[in-house]
DNA sequence: ACAAATACCTGTAAGC
DNA sequence: TGCTTACAGGTATTTG
């Protein structure tokens, strides 16, 4: 499942490959990963050239030299696989960007979870602008997790009843984290997925924000993780290596690497959370 | 304002 | 062996 680490990891090597390029076409194959508008639209950026790559949590922003954006999100099974025009077409493949050069950037994605659309850039932003501010479409989104900080997360999570991990998946407290990445901060930060939010003490709040930035830089460059669904896969198909890094997501039963205690797994409501119940409390 | 439940979707795995 | 069921979960929407 791609989450933040994982589109970083993508947004990194779309930027490395593609930018400088013009877009020459995007034929779109899948209704239901353009729902947004017509997919007659993305004539608007043909011939423009990708100036820039931005990303905000799970969202991908192309950005083109006309000031025009294209956001991807690739959902739960969502992929961008390089391919060279003439390639053979792979299951599930529901659009292609073709570069002038004859490369083209596919969007590959079983559970259609994911999506594509040209952004409604709000008028008079600038460029240089945050990209929540910049798009009327992600003016929902918390600040980016890569950079939490404690004194924000401090006023959101004061007063807040619900359970730790369900806050830290709420894109609208911080950007970017799904369920792998959640139990991992939890994990790093030695605090239960169960907490409420506003039970947190000043030192832990500090230490959840610090946490948060060291799994996800970690996670960045090892490339993101590739669990054994295969889900994940890098732009050019490689896996990533962070799930060895792993201590708490998908061990249930198996020993904690810190205290030999078995990893457990809580559940409420239509979520869960593997846990350590030796390192969290 | 917040919290919880539900719909969306398909490949995989478990159970009978 | 073949069928049914449960599960995975990010986001938008609805309900309480």
């Amino acid at each position: 499942m791609p989450e933040l680490p994982e589109v970083e990891t993508v947004r990194r090597d779309v930027s490395r490959l593609f930018v400088g390029r013009k877009l020459q076409r995007l034929v779109v194959t899948g209704r239901r990963t353009v729902r947004r508008h017509a997919p007659e639209l993305f004539v608007r950026i043909e011939r423009q050239e990708l100036t820039n790559v931005g990303r905000h949590g799970k969202y991908l922003c192309l950005e083109w030299s006309d000031g025009q954006v294209l956001v991807a999100h690739l959902g739960m099974s969502g992929q961008l696989l390089v391919a060279t025009a003439g390639d053979p077409t792979v299951a599930h493949t529901h659009a292609v960007i073709s570069f002038d050069g004859g490369r083209e950037l596919r969007f590959v994605d079983p559970r259609t979870f994911g999506e594509l659309f040209l952004a409604d850039v709000r008028a008079g932003s600038r460029r240089d602008e945050a990209l929540p501010e910049r798009l009327a479409e992600l003016g929902h989104l918390g600040p980016d997790a890569a950079g939490a900080e404690p004194a924000y997360l401090e006023v959101v999570l004061a007063g807040r009843r619900a359970p730790l991990k369900s806050l830290l998946v709420d894109q609208r407290v911080l950007a970017g984290i799904g369920n792998i990445y959640a139990d991992e901060i939890c994990s790093e930060a030695g605090l239960r997925p169960d907490r409420a939010g506003g039970s947190l003490g000043h030192d832990e709040v500090v230490s959840l924000a610090q946490s948060a930035r060291s799994v996800l830089a970690a996670a960045i460059a090892a490339r993101g993780s590739t669990l054994g669904d295969q889900q994940y896969r890098d732009l050019l198909g490689n896996a990533g290596r962070y799930q060895l890094q792993h201590k708490v997501y998908g061990r249930l039963a198996m020993p904690c690497v810190s205290c030999g205690r078995s990893i457990e797994r809580l559940r409420w409501g239509a979520r869960s959370a593997f846990w350590c119940p030796g390192c969290q409390r």
